[in-house]
DNA sequence: TTTTTGTTACAATATATTTAGAACAGAATG
DNA sequence: CATTCTGTTCTAAATATATTGTAACAAAAA
């Protein structure tokens, strides 16, 4: 489980963990029903809280992208065949922003838009 | 100035009025040299803390989005012809994991960009 | 049965957010 | 020039969030 917290980030650290995590399904080194490691251990070695890495596990299972079972543990949900339109609403919230932001800066729709599919060809062809 | 905060949100007021100034600029209803309103006046209109308004300031500035001239005030940047790198990266930072949110659950190559494209348009065409 | 698991509770510390009041000096306005 | 407005700075306080620590509990897993 490779992942990297930077203590000293302004990005709060189970919002680090929590993305990492996504990104690793994204890339899909952690697959449909694998089991993520307990609370403890992964806190043990990140070296933070369990409340933190629990924090993190939670809000992953707050978006569907996991499911927590009591008592038991953490496992990755499959990935939709069609995206909810609540997870939708969610990517266009934060986008939204974003958006604005790059134009701003400068950046044009075509600068824009190969930024986002070479992110996206990360993911997919990794 | 059409702006609305939610007190209730989990976004921080300041980020919430940061976000909405650098819409307003992408939309060019705040064009480049226009003054910004006193951090008093806006504080009032808003009705929240003066010091809320001056934080928002400060991080567009420090984004190089306004410049805050002392004891005067502040106004819009002319948008850069070429974007800089560092603009460029923080995009790129917060543009990452999003895209692996939306990958993970369930959007496709064509559903993210056709999203990212039709957000564009909403700031270029209006 | 023993260990591990997530859960819950209480507590403590640190940081971030927001508000308030006041004073200051430079800029803008008349 | 005098007044008003401006952002700046300072102190202060209240609230919320983030992080850690310890402990105990009951269910799952070994």
């Amino acid at each position: 489980m490779q992942i990297q917290i930077e203590p000293t980030s302004e990005i709060p650290i189970y919002t680090q963990l929590a993305n990492q995590l996504i990104e690793l399904i994204a890339k899909s080194e952690l697959q449909p029903h694998a089991a993520l490691p307990s609370v403890r251990s992964l806190a043990a070695d990140l070296g933070v809280n369990m409340h933190t890495v629990n924090k993190a596990y939670h809000e992953l299972h707050h978006k569907g992208i996991i499911s927590v079972i009591p008592k038991s543990g953490a496992v990755v949900n499959p990935l939709p065949e069609k995206s909810s339109e609540a997870a939708r609403q969610r990517v266009c919230d934060t986008l939204h922003p974003l958006i604005a932001e790059a134009l701003v800066y400068g950046m044009t729709r075509d600068e824009i838009l190969s930024l986002a599919s070479s992110l996206i060809s990360e993911f997919t062809e990794e």
